[in-house]
DNA sequence: AACTTATCAGATTTAATTATCTGATTAAAA
DNA sequence: TTTTAATCAGATAATTAAATCTGATAAGTT
């Protein structure tokens, strides 16, 4: 099996979206996002955790608490998430795995990958979480 | 941590793409194979069986035996051996985990990771191993 | 024919990821 | 002030992926 985001990032993007979808400042427990996303609630309460100590969201606890943005859904980039998540990784590990990939000495596929992944990274650099409420708001109700 | 391939899929590929820039007929045993590239023996050999299978590599049993390419190096795709080991889930499944992603209830990022994922396969396509030849002589002379 | 060296198949172990549980703390509501 | 409902922290369990081990079979070499 191969995977782009693990599920920890997977999980923290839908969330984020989430959030973001249904309003600045609306609070959502742990419970409520897992139950409308289908995912553990544990799960993303712990990742939602870690995206609060970065900024991207933040919490209030005790009864009525639970997560909300921690700024503006125009300022919050996909890739910001996904470094927050998996780390720079993806962009920066051999496609091959070989330890010793760089400029200098490449592997075989080290310009052909570059130059996706440049792409790649290009797209979750300039897209914002804000694009996306219509779409998010829309898969959402196709979860339920 | 985000993976593209896994340690399975790089492991194939490079062993594939050894086998080829050593040339056609060459026999090697997975013991060599492991020594050149530092990847575990038996793990190399499980996935060498699993190529041969599909008839990408080629194997010999006995002395003097081990494994070669099964068709000229020109007739071998990258997509080939992704498929082969990990199978079409990178190009099929949703970025976001979404089980029930398609065309008619799309994810949010859909759209742009669809665009970004069909030159990915694109690219696998189109290279095939005998293109690397060069580069992998010399990447392997860096590894040992 | 006996010996050696290889693949191959299946089971087992180890490590990493994913998921869950328990208890402490916090804060709103009764 | 007590109850309730939430985050948060840390430990544990379950699952999956990665790596290793064991034994069987095959085929050259002596």
């Amino acid at each position: 099996m191969s995977i782009i985001f693990s599920k920890k990032c997977e999980y923290g993007l839908q969330a984020v979206l989430f959030l973001s979808a249904k309003g600045l400042g609306e609070v959502y427990s742990a419970e409520e996002i897992s139950e409308h996303l289908r995912i553990p609630k544990e799960f993303v309460s712990k990742i939602l955790q870690q995206l609060t100590a970065t900024g991207i969201v933040d919490s209030k606890k005790g009864k009525k608490g639970g997560f909300f943005l921690g700024k503006k859904s125009s300022q919050i980039r996909l890739l910001d998430i996904v470094l927050a998540i998996d780390g720079d990784g993806i962009f920066s590990n051999c496609v091959l795995g070989f330890p010793s990939c760089s400029h200098d000495t490449p592997c075989p596929l080290h310009n052909e990958w570059g130059s996706l992944i440049k792409k790649t990274k290009e797209m979750l650099t300039k897209q914002t979480i804000d694009k996306f409420t219509t779409r998010t708001l829309k898969k959402i109700s196709t979860i339920k």
